[in-house]
DNA sequence: CCCACTCCTGCGAAATCCGCAAGCAGAGGC
DNA sequence: GCCTCTGCTTGCGGATTTCGCAGGAGTGGG
């Protein structure tokens, strides 16, 4: 990932947030040390994490699931996608007419897209896909993405080296 | 994240991955079942795990401990920046002339680039910018970025809004 | 003042983690 | 055939962790 949106449950296997972000309070410093605690190590011990930010073991319990209710946070694997057998990986930039909002509903329900953010620039929307191979990718793009009513025109980045990928935010 | 390569060993905050690859083995299907429950819920005890893939405790426990020592795979927290307090990003492509790696190096290094990869298209290197306000990015971008060597230049997509971000691939 | 609400602490009971040992089966080298 | 290596299983305890619940402290409303 990116930085991102996460899903609204934890127990919601997709997520496409309706509701505005900034809506929440802003999360305390507590809460920050927790969740970076946990950026470490997903698996780290409650007691631990307590140890670290000044807490009692439950109390870092309930914060960790209240969290997770909220979905401001989410526990998970995360993988190489490479081997994990999906070989074919594209950026694909979108030019919108009409409703912006309607295409990235459209381009989220596909499996195929990992990423939708709607963006300022010379594209309106940046999707990430990932496929298990050529044929693949062409079919979800030339196939299902430009058939998206409103979808003007893409452009695609084919994946060649990942270089970077972290999840350190609050770790700064 | 994304999609992404990972970090090579799980203690290393950074990952900035040198090794190809294509040279591990291709991870049999029970592995991928693991990484599959670990997806839903990073902290699922190995027990339960053991029983949804048909494995004992000490299976599962022995190849998760085996997965995160390759670095195959990471458990951890993923939140959404905005409720973190980073509330610009941008995606940014990058056109290079001369060595792509070794730019692709040089912004791995910056805190800021959540994800940078190598890209066949009209840009060279697509990389994901997290900062806390617009000054910092304006900085980032156009400060440090323009600056490495071998930048020719650069286009920016600033998030507008993030529709969806999964890590669910094996669950297809 | 009292009530409701939130957040924390402390404490047992239950479940999980973790290391270890012994045994078994399949694959491969020779 | 024999040996080795790898990986899984079963079983076992002890240390650790999780989890639910009771209780206290602080805040704000009526």
């Amino acid at each position: 990932m990116h930085s991102g949106t996460v899903a609204s449950r934890s127990a919601d296997p997709k997520d496409s947030r309706e509701s505005r972000n900034g809506d929440r309070p802003p999360l305390d410093a507590v809460s920050l040390a927790i969740i970076e605690q946990l950026q470490e190590d997903g698996r780290r011990p409650y007691a631990a994490i307590g140890k670290a930010v000044g807490l009692s073991e439950a109390a870092v319990r309930q914060r960790v699931q209240k969290l997770l209710d909220q979905g401001v946070m989410q526990i998970v694997a995360v993988t190489d996608p490479l081997t994990v057998g999906f070989r074919r990986q594209a950026m694909v930039g979108i030019d919108v007419e009409g409703d912006v909002e309607a295409v990235a509903d459209a381009l989220s329900a596909m499996d195929e897209c990992e990423y939708v953010v709607m963006t300022a620039g010379s594209f309106d929307l940046m999707v990430e896909i990932v496929c298990e191979d050529d044929d693949h990718l062409l079919e979800v793009i030339n196939g299902r993405v430009r058939a998206v009513p409103g979808v003007r025109s893409t452009e695609s980045f084919v994946y060649l080296k990942l270089k970077k990928q972290t999840y350190m935010w609050g770790t700064r």
